[in-house]
RNA sequence: GUGGGCGUAGCUCAGUCGGUAGAGCAUUGGAUUGUGAUUCCAAUGGUCGUGGGUUCGAUCCCCAUCGCUCACCCCA
């Protein structure tokens, strides 16, 4: 293949779909801006040692899916595989989470080398939010049903299944550990082969199998739940109380494990059952020990991370793609002098008018081609000059979607534009 | 990383039991010397993903490779 295409798994977003992509932006700025969240952006490539400290050099995103190469000073940089890291470094190294409560957002392409299928790309784009110095339940709270409401806000509220567990601290962690490979190895000779790799990796995964004949064996396998000190228990206590009182379903997942290591207390996920492998379209969870492991002072945090792909996908199970901008007025020109007096006239239009949106023929064509072009714009209006018009000094107005057809001098144009935008604010 | 399905025109696809290809849409022009979206006519457009093998001859069969896609794994 000699033609150029994009990386795999890295794809284009083409006019059809930006449409989509503008929408949901819009809403999730103005979600963001409805709970006093602020934008941070940060940069996509950073020292590869940000993210093994931060992720856990175990866990498949940092020990077989980074993008990690060298610069020309041989420091080892990565493109970033998930947002916390990035957006935990930038707050620290500004030193805006020292004593005090932070709201940030923000939103961009992450890269995963991995085998893409539906939902999953090697560069695909996440919002992510994340909120810090808070210890308690109630921002944890927040943050769910500022999800809860975007859903609503986007029609999907049936759509999507909210999963919580918790994981306690890292010392619950340990003992449950333990506790788990001893009785997995107890039963070795009835794991899968599956299971056996991740018993060196990571168990907890084992609890997660879908395979059916490991499940009574799940079953009756020693649960982290079980582990939880007090204060981890009194917080999802306290957790599930609120969102019981907010109205939020929930459902307890005793086995809902979440990839990063930096994760404590509570997680979540929300899943659609849809959209085949892949149907997890926002997760996150409470990740307390972050920040000390990166060198700052203790400071309780708590995020998520959603993925704009597979919304956009859920999106589409029920609704068509969003419309991406159409114009107002097709300029259609007849001949040299048209073309000559139209670019002027075009400009005296959006000098007065500035929200008209004027699509103006380049190019040539016959008549017959640039109508075809307006009505394929989707321009409600065509205007046309030629020489007849420029004689008489007047532009022909023609409503596309109508029968309405004119001829007006610029300034009655203007003042006609002028009442239909008003109109079309109005609705 | 493992496995399945698929690569033919810009797009969606047909087709050749092996004899170098066709439709619809799109584009351009015309029927209507300045009026699109309905109709009719015509034109442009393909190294049949790439490389190799078998064959007199391969787009078709075989092998490899790349890509897309779905699933496993993992995750947003």
């Amino acid at each position: 293949m000699t033609t150029l295409q994009a990386i795999r798994g890295m794809h284009d977003v083409m006019p059809a779909q930006i449409g989509d992509w503008q929408y949901l932006e819009a809403q999730l700025r103005a979600l963001t801006a409805a709970y006093g969240y602020q934008e941070v952006r940060f940069p996509m490539l950073e020292p590869t040692t940000l993210f093994s400290r931060s992720v856990g050099e175990n866990t498949d995103i940092v020990a077989k899916e980074m993008y990690t190469f060298s610069d020309r000073n041989g420091e080892s940089l990565t493109l970033r595989p998930e947002g916390t890291a990035g957006c935990v470094r930038a707050a620290l190294e500004h030193g805006i989470l020292f004593k005090q409560t932070q709201r940030l957002w923000y939103m961009g392409p992450m890269f995963r080398y991995e085998r893409p299928q539906k939902g999953r790309l090697r560069q695909f784009h996440q919002f992510g939010l994340e909120a810090f110095g808070m210890p308690g339940p109630d921002i944890d709270a927040e943050i769910i049903a500022l999800t809860a409401r975007l859903w609503r806000n986007l029609g999907l509220e049936t759509k999507l299944r909210l999963e919580i567990n918790s994981l306690g601290t890292l010392d619950t962690r340990v003992r449950h550990r333990k506790d788990l490979l001893e009785y997995l190895n107890v039963h070795a000779h009835a794991l899968d082969e599956d299971s056996v790799r991740r018993l060196a990796t990571n168990p907890l995964r084992i609890l997660d199998s879908k395979n059916p004949t490991m499940q009574a064996l799940i079953a009756k396998a020693p649960r982290l739940l079980d582990f939880l000190d007090q204060e981890s228990n009194d917080h999802f206590a306290q957790l599930q109380e609120l969102l019981t009182t907010l109205g939020i379903a929930y459902q307890i997942n005793p086995h809902l494990v979440r990839g990063l290591d930096y994760y404590t207390k509570t997680v979540f996920e929300w899943v659609n059952e849809e959209m085949g492998a892949q149907g997890t379209v926002c997760a996150g969870g409470r990740y307390d020990g972050l920040i000390t492991q990166l060198g700052g002072e203790a400071t309780p945090a708590v995020g998520f991370a959603l993925g704009l792909e597979r919304l956009i996908n859920l999106l589409h199970l029920s609704k068509p793609a969003q419309q991406s901008v159409t114009p107002d007025v097709y300029f259609v020109l007849l001949g040299e002098s048209a073309v000559q007096s139209g670019l002027g006239l075009a400009e005296r239009l959006r000098d007065a008018l500035p929200t008209l949106q004027v699509l103006m023929n380049a190019g040539g064509g016959s008549v017959k081609s640039q109508f075809k072009r307006a009505d394929k714009s989707g321009a409600k209006y065509a205007l046309v000059l030629g020489d007849d018009e420029i004689r008489a000094n007047v532009i022909a107005l023609k409503d596309l979607r109508g029968d309405f057809a004119t001829q007006l001098s610029i300034e009655e144009l203007i003042k006609f534009f002028e009442s239909t935008l008003h109109e079309r604010r109005v609705l």
